[in-house]
DNA sequence: TCAATAATTCAACATTTCAAGAGATATTGA
DNA sequence: TCAATATCTCTTGAAATGTTGAATTATTGA
C-alpha cells in the first residue's frame, strides 16, 4: 500500500463513529450490515450513518452489495490488513521496538 | 490503548505531512531530530514543522527534549506499537483474515 | 550585553469536516 | 400503481484544521 491510499484510510478512521462502524463491521465479518443497523449499533440517524459508510466506501476498508432493498456493507479485511502492514513496514520499518510492542498473537506467523 | 487514544493518534497520522514526520522520526531512531531538520526533510517552513510537531506530540506519538539551543523530538516507538496493537486486536479482533494479509515477519514472535 | 540561531506563537485566511434534517431515489409487495 | 421501507443526497451552519508570514521567546557564544 502506498501513502495516498493509507492517508485516506487513516483519515477515515480516525472518527469516532466510523472508527466504531468499522469495528461493528468487522465483528459481523462477510455476513455484514446495513446501514439502518450500523445506525442503530453506533447511535447514528440513517442518514449520519449512510453519510460515514460512504465516506469509509471512498477510503476503501468497506465495501457494499445491494441486496433487494437493503444495501449490505462489509468490512474490508484486505485493506485492513493492508494498513496494518503499512504502519508496521513503510511507516515503521519493521522496527523492533515497535514490534515488540504489538503483542501480535504468536499462532499468526 | 483505549478508543480515544488511538482515535487521537490515527488522526494526527492522516495528514500528510505529519505521517512523513513520523516515517521520518522512526527513521532516526533515538537520536531523533530538530524541528529544523524535520522542516527540511518534510519540505516545510519551520512553523509549519513546528505546528505539526506539536500536533504530534499532544496526540503523543511525539516525545521531546530540549538540548541546549536545539528540540530535539524522537518517535514513540511504545505508542506506535500500542496503536497497531489496537488495530489488529480492539479494533479487528484478530481477525484472520487480517493477520493474513499484514504480513508480519517471522521472527517477530 | 548583543548578535545569531532555534523554535514557538499569533493572526488572518481558506478549506475541510461534521451534524442535522428535509427531501429525493430505489426496491418490494399488495 | 401505491404505500412502505431503506438508503442517499443536499443544504445549512458551526467547528476544526492547515498554511503563511511576521513577531516573540529562549539559548548560546562572542
Amino acid at each position: 500500500m502506498k501513502e495516498e491510499p493509507a492517508l485516506d484510510i487513516l483519515g477515515a478512521l480516525s472518527q469516532q463513529t466510523r472508527l466504531r462502524i468499522v469495528r461493528y463491521l468487522v465483528r459481523c465479518g462477510s455476513a455484514g450490515a446495513s446501514a439502518g443497523d450500523v445506525g442503530a449499533e453506533v447511535d447514528a440517524s440513517s442518514s449520519r450513518a449512510s453519510f460515514h459508510l460512504s465516506a469509509l466506501e471512498n477510503a476503501g476498508v468497506v465495501t457494499s452489495e445491494r441486496q433487494s432493498r437493503k444495501i449490505i456493507y462489509r468490512a474490508d479485511f484486505r485493506k485492513l490488513g493492508q494498513l496494518i502492514s503499512f504502519l508496521l513496514e513503510d511507516c515503521c520499518g519493521n522496527h523492533p521496538e515497535i514490534l515488540a510492542c504489538c503483542s501480535i498473537p504468536k499462532d499468526c506467523c
